[in-house]
DNA sequence: AATAAAAGACTACATCTGTAATCAATAAAA
DNA sequence: TTTTATTGATTACAGATGTAGTCTTTTATT
């Protein structure tokens, strides 16, 4: 059994960005976070929470009338899960030259580098 | 202007992965490639090579009766690209967290480690 | 020369996506 | 209590995508 990524629109990744951020959270709230990012109408917003709820991306449980979604998957969870699929494809599984075009393209700040070092460090830590 | 990238679709960019690698290409050799990974039918690959000319993704000229197409994008330029998309899509543009994400889904080699040390090193060099 | 095979062009069609509008049920307001 | 506003459910619709099939024009074959 492959491990299964859900699959989730541009779109539809707006909406959990926002929901992950705190939850649960009503449609009207996520409606007035999106607010801040996109000009999109609430009737798009409520489609999309559907979608997604549809997808068991998110869930929900009723407060009178109204919806309280929270998310199914942890962001973490999705957000390494991508990045594997994402480099697996475009470089192969190899971190280092996605690491590398990265830099290539944008400026690694004294932070990033920083890190980055810690992560070796720690890596080194633990294969020794 | 925003820096654009070309949409290119999930299945179209299996023909120009394959494509990347040794061009210019005459469509059967495309499918031919393509018969080691996907299972296409030659119809299939035809239709996203004219989608990727139409997309000004692939260009191609005329040897005969058939078409030696080759890539209009570099596959660096592309993957750069994409890359920063995605990690500011989702790690809000920081390189390191998405690292981190990676390491600890998937296991890093030494060589891994050597490369992103390397890495680091030139950065150093640079900014010292 | 008649026929078949091959290449690319054009067409097809279901599903997904972006982007809403309309409908039905219910709660709030007059 | 009749009206209105609000919530989620359902419907809409064009363009993108996956996955081919058919049509037209050439070039091989017989």
């Amino acid at each position: 059994m492959k491990t299964q990524r859900p699959d989730i629109s541009n779109a539809e990744f707006d909406v959990l960005d926002v929901i992950w951020d705190d939850y649960p959270v009503t449609a009207n709230e996520v409606i007035t976070r999106l607010k801040q990012r996109k000009e999109w109408h609430q009737k798009t917003v409520k489609t999309l929470l559907g979608r997604l709820v549809k997808k068991e991306v998110l869930g929900f449980e009723k407060q009178q009338r109204q919806y309280l979604y929270s998310p199914l998957i942890a962001r973490e969870e999705y957000t390494k899960k991508e990045t594997s699929h994402f480099v697996s494809r475009l470089f192969n599984g190899k971190i280092a030259p996605m690491v590398a075009g990265f830099a290539n393209q944008n400026t690694l700040s004294k932070q990033d580098i920083d890190e980055l070092k810690s992560l070796i460090q720690q890596w080194e830590n633990d294969n020794d």
